[in-house]
DNA sequence: CCATATCAATCACTATAACTGATATATTTG
DNA sequence: CAAATATATCAGTTATAGTGATTGATATGG
């Protein structure tokens, strides 16, 4: 039983057929029928059951599969392993958020990909969710999501705890007075922000079911919009302070139980993080620590 | 880059020779030597360094020689998971605490051979740190040690929680009389018993320290010198409450937080139970349940 | 300092295994 | 019943792995 054997056993398995998987692996259907027959020889039990239009697993190949996925997971691994000698290089995969993309990460993706040329950088978005099921699929090497995470598989690092705020035109003293109104709005980075979903929660806790929602692409113009009293949005506090002056708008701090949100580094438990990884992760924490020291 | 490949890069690396490899693999050095380079060409960096003395790993070998020992170990997973058809057969390797393994498991070592036949049943005994140890080496599949066992590669299942209770001679009407003798002896059933560590603290908490130590083969024995007041000893609540009457000898509870001591059953968390296994298990499991209904 | 031992690299050769292409056989589909 | 689609088998070819002898380099012990 090698890995290679595997292979073609995974690729059989999957396609359903003989004739596919000897299409997928540049070879003739009598070299894989006879590769899995010599298999099975050597295991001692059949693999497949066969029938007039393909092979479908026995119970004892379906012991195997699982086996054959990560033998060849392990092995792709190892090469990346291997050629990876601590200089961040080669492709770098990685999930965040949209909004921690826009605004914790970005300011980092100019320098990182300057620092480190040879690395090519991808960057796909999601929910926390989906997030999750990328990490876990291998679609990505890890991913900037909401804690916590709770699978067996999976890893997770926090790397940024911020204390959300809320946002309103400067007039409101509190937040009583905010919620008072009947029409208010929330201002909102995208659809699909983390944050959104939290700013409901503690809407609906006071009693503001389903808001109507104002969606803008960057942080200046939502700013602004509360800022002219066209409704309120729910920021981390850190951004808020530096970014702009409080004079525009009213900062509106909330009990610690709702403030609270983490981001944490999704990665699995069983793959090394390579070289390119380590060092954005590195970079990305740097500038939190810079940042919370000035 | 082969599963036969890596078998034979993790032979050169641990002996540190082409030629020792090629010994312990049945070959021949030139083949060893070829092959091992062609891995090198094909991964694109060295993996060795060579020297009059035979090589060392370069730092690639070294961070491919976990992937090597990992594909090994799954395909020798794979190889049982697939012959493992779900009856109980094959060698099941097992390690316990020597206690456990007297006072819990032997009850069930011939029902559950003549049960399975087909199993190969060895058990190993050690304290939970070697236990834990052999259990990380793949030397047993799994052992009953005393929990809580942390460690990320490993799970445990709780198996017996146990209620401590120290016994001594019918004299003594409560714990202070008996910790009044200044000579109290500990009667154990194994140097090496869990249990004894757990006394030792019990006493010392106590004002007694390092007390003499009687040491015997089987619990009949330790309870009749119990009862002839020769020392005292602890051991779980429910095997004295029935193995004998309680005419003979004084319990004497102790406090919850000191009492209690959790039996778990340690495995791999990379690696699938045998049938064997589990059916040992479920065996222990069903005894220790049906006691309890007692 | 030299004989000897040990080690890896190289190379021509052999043995083995993997692969190919043609063919056989079985089953479903129209 | 013919066509399409499967897997199985087999003889022949190719590619790969393994062998044995040789070379060159480096230590070790007298």
């Amino acid at each position: 039983m090698d890995a290679s054997d595997l292979k073609m056993f995974e690729s059989v398995a999957r396609l359903g057929g003989m004739n596919r998987a000897a299409e997928e692996l540049n070879t003739v259907q009598s070299n894989v029928t006879q590769r899995i027959k010599r298999l099975e020889d050597e295991l001692g039990t059949p693999l497949f059951d066969r029938h007039s239009r393909g092979v479908s697993l026995t119970a004892a190949g379906k012991r195997l599969m699982p086996y054959a996925r990560d033998i060849r997971n392990i092995l792709e691994d190892a090469r990346r392993a291997v050629t990876d000698d601590g200089t961040p290089a080669g492709p770098l995969i990685l999930g965040s958020l949209e909004t921690t993309a826009a605004l914790r990460l970005n300011q980092h993706f100019t320098s990182f990909v300057s620092s480190w040329p040879n690395v090519d950088f991808t960057l796909r978005t999601g929910t926390t969710q989906e997030l999750t099921d990328m990490v876990l699929n291998r679609e990505v090497e890890g991913a900037f999501g909401c804690g916590p995470v709770d699978h067996p598989d999976l890893l997770t690092d926090p790397v940024f705890n911020e204390q959300l705020v809320i946002l309103s035109a400067p007039g409101f003293k509190n937040l009583d007075d905010v919620f008072a109104r009947p029409d208010v709005r929330m201002v909102v980075l995208r659809r699909g922000c983390s944050y959104r979903q939290r700013m409901e929660e503690v809407l609906t806790r006071r009693g503001i079911v389903t808001p109507r929602i104002l969606e803008f692409g960057t942080l200046e113009v939502i700013v602004s919009t509360v800022a002219a009293g066209l409704g309120i949005t729910m920021l981390p506090k850190t951004l808020v302070g530096h970014t702009w002056q409080s004079g525009n708008v009213a900062v509106h701090t909330l009990p610690s139980t709702e403030a609270s949100v983490e981001t944490v580094y999704i990665h699995r438990r069983d793959t090394r993080q390579s070289s390119a990884a380590v060092a954005f992760l590195d970079m990305v924490r740097q500038g939190m620590t810079a940042q919370a020291a000035e």
